[in-house]
DNA sequence: CAACTATATGACGATAACGACATAAAGTCA
DNA sequence: TGACTTTATGTCGTTATCGTCATATAGTTG
């Protein structure tokens, strides 16, 4: 199997937060707020929602005052807003930390429980990152000689573990 | 077309580092060393190997001393160095940003122009970045309210701006 | 040596990614 | 209204991804 998709989930976190949007709606906030993170091409999207609307997770919103027949609106279902709390609520691993952002960016209420716990998850995880990437710091590079003979190595280690490290400040600072 | 590949240039760029290695010995010096940036399985790195030697990027290193005749070890060519050369010359991009790290990797000396070439690019690049997003934090979030309405948003603009900015400054630290 | 396990390499099927092309409705301007 | 442009949506072909299964050699243990 391919990598999963993780386009269904940003469509329901948009449209959980947004209400009502249309596939043109979505493509522009996906570039405007998210693109630094993730992007996708018209040609996933609007497949994408026609199977949504097939698994009953969005519906096409039937506005009768709507003039515009070309641009198809649609809004969340039931079903679709626990597929989306369940994804929120997937426990925070190193495989899938790449869609923490994208998570917190579907959190619109700065009270929500799962918003602390995903901080939470992700500090008690780059905590551990930083220790590990120490440690392989120290086996590697203990010698002046060792960092001249593979630089480039060095470099990213040692940006590694200032980036986690600073991350890990950012995590602190905003859990309560 | 799907995503390009950058498996040949991490193939050729480890090849070009280390001398001789066997696919396993790529393998396991992926793991440990960059899988924080980019994996493979190992179905993708096999028929990687066949298709490089049959483009004469790399070839079979044919040890007589060696006994072991399951492991099949690689050797880099003229024409893989000149591929992995230009890669690493690539100007970088928003587009192509991600695979700097492996880039930096495969440089092992510290004076080679190379390195601080891409340093000072990818530079520019993020302080760029960094304007970019502080004028639309600016733009989003002047007045508390917007930040209560958008917290996610907020938070995730927010931890980009810091993040861009450490690194700009790490970059700074690392350039002549 | 025989039998079993571990390992390095190889092959395949299902599906995700994405550029390119297609279509039809809306907008524009004469 | 007619011709042209723009835009929102739809379709397709090629190729990358990745889990799973397969194979053959090396190692190990009796």
């Amino acid at each position: 199997m391919p990598r999963p998709r993780v386009l269904p989930y940003i469509i329901l976190g948009l449209l959980n937060k947004n209400g009502m949007m249309s596939g043109k709606d979505m493509i522009s906030e996906f570039k405007t707020d998210i693109s630094e993170f993730w992007t996708v091409s018209h040609s996933q999207l609007y497949p994408e929602l026609q199977r949504m609307v097939d698994e009953k997770q969005i519906k096409v919103a039937e506005d009768v005052e709507v003039k515009d027949r070309k641009v198809i609106n649609y809004v969340i279902e039931a079903k679709g807003q626990e597929t989306l709390k369940r994804w929120l609520a997937e426990p925070i691993t190193l495989k899938n930390d790449e869609l923490t952002s994208l998570k917190l960016y579907c959190i619109s209420d700065q009270r929500a429980p799962i918003l602390q716990q995903i901080l939470k998850q992700c500090l008690a995880l780059h905590q551990q990152k930083v220790v590990h990437l120490k440690a392989r710091k120290e086996l590697l590079f203990g010698d002046e000689l060792a960092i001249k003979a593979n630089y480039g190595h060095y470099l990213i280690l040692s940006r590694a573990i200032e980036r986690e490290s600073d991350y890990v400040n950012w995590l602190q600072s905003k859990i309560n």
